[in-house]
DNA sequence: AAGAGTACTTAACCTAGATTAAGAAATTAT
DNA sequence: ATAATTTCTTAATCTAGGTTAAGTACTCTT
């Protein structure tokens, strides 16, 4: 199990006293799978770092179709990054998968920390840079991939969620529908 | 025109010698149309904020058929995030629409004027977090809206933009074939 | 002003993926 | 264990948007 303070240490480099203080900001907690997190309409005040366990964002269309934005496992980051920042209620759900411990950091302590270590105004731009990448390559991936090729990718980057979660989750982070998902895998399964 | 000094103001406050040392640490040049500033392939060493002008960064797939990421008119910034990040070769190209001035940052000063004026990471940490939750709502605009939606989108977002580009690279942003674009963009006027 | 390139349109035909519907398999709850 | 619910599969039919191709209208050069 990788801690936060691990993930971290990965880009900046935190005195055993700042350790302390960052944790003391902090909330670790365990949910069950199929809790919610967050709400669609509510506006999001923390962000969630996952200890272990599976976390997923995700909104509805005209109330009946969901569409996955993300999903942390062990060791990421997840949120409502757009309510978190602009403070107004957001669109997207976040949805326990798994039965899970997770990090908690309020808006306001995270503001609090952002005084008391200036060095976490660092991590947490390499932090937004990185998922603005990935988020890009995501973009593009969608623009010039086809289902088949974006499942490979998916399969690549997240081997271990493959066998964990249901794969109408899949099906709809990489853009299609559960029954085309499963049309597709038959053919991919006969190659 | 809105400088380069009133954009980072927007989000954090620079004292005069602030000010002054990161003007030192920029350059700022003239383009003409259709100077391509990065190409696929190279490693991108600079960050680009538009005094005037319009840029675009693309990708080309297959070496064929290109896919716009990103517009950046006046007072926007772009870059190959991921090459610059990574200091590996990207596979973005980042051209000259119009005649443009373009501020330009090195990678190697802007490390510097982090270490001088930290608070500086405040201020690309924010600009990170808004670019990504831009991209993430195109991203689930892409997966849950048709291409009439997206296009309506962008001309709310960028009206200045439509009458001065090429239509086909509004189509490639929204995500469409010239030819269905045309064809779109006609059944929208007998409406 | 003529020519060359680039951008846009139109139309016929095609296909990846959506929709609908029904049944089968796997979980979950009692 | 059994019922209830959720998830997955299969198959027929449909459609948004792609492809190909040809023609038209712009821009740029020179």
């Amino acid at each position: 199990m990788q801690s936060i303070l691990e993930n971290i240490a990965k880009h900046v480099t935190l005195t055993p006293e700042e350790q302390e203080l960052f944790l003391s900001k902090t909330e670790t907690k365990q949910f069950k799978a199929k809790t919610i997190l967050l709400s669609a309409g509510e506006v999001a005040t923390c962000t969630y770092f996952v200890n272990s366990g599976i976390l997923r964002s995700f909104n509805i269309n005209d109330n009946i179709i969901e569409h996955v934005l993300h999903f942390a496992c062990e060791g990421w980051w997840i949120g409502d990054m757009y309510s978190y920042i602009s403070g107004k209620p957001g669109n997207l759900f976040i949805e326990v998968l798994e039965d899970s411990e997770v990090v908690i950091i309020t808006k306001e302590n995270q503001q609090q920390l952002y005084q008391e270590i200036p060095k976490l105004e660092r991590f947490f731009r390499i932090l937004a840079e990185n998922s603005l990448v990935a988020h890009q390559e995501r973009l593009m991936d969608n623009l010039s991939l086809t289902a088949e090729e974006r499942f490979e990718k998916f399969c690549s980057k997240y081997p271990s969620l493959i066998q964990k979660i249901p794969q109408k989750h899949i099906a709809s982070y990489i853009g299609v529908t559960p029954e085309f998902f499963s049309k597709m895998k038959a053919r991919l399964l006969k190659k």
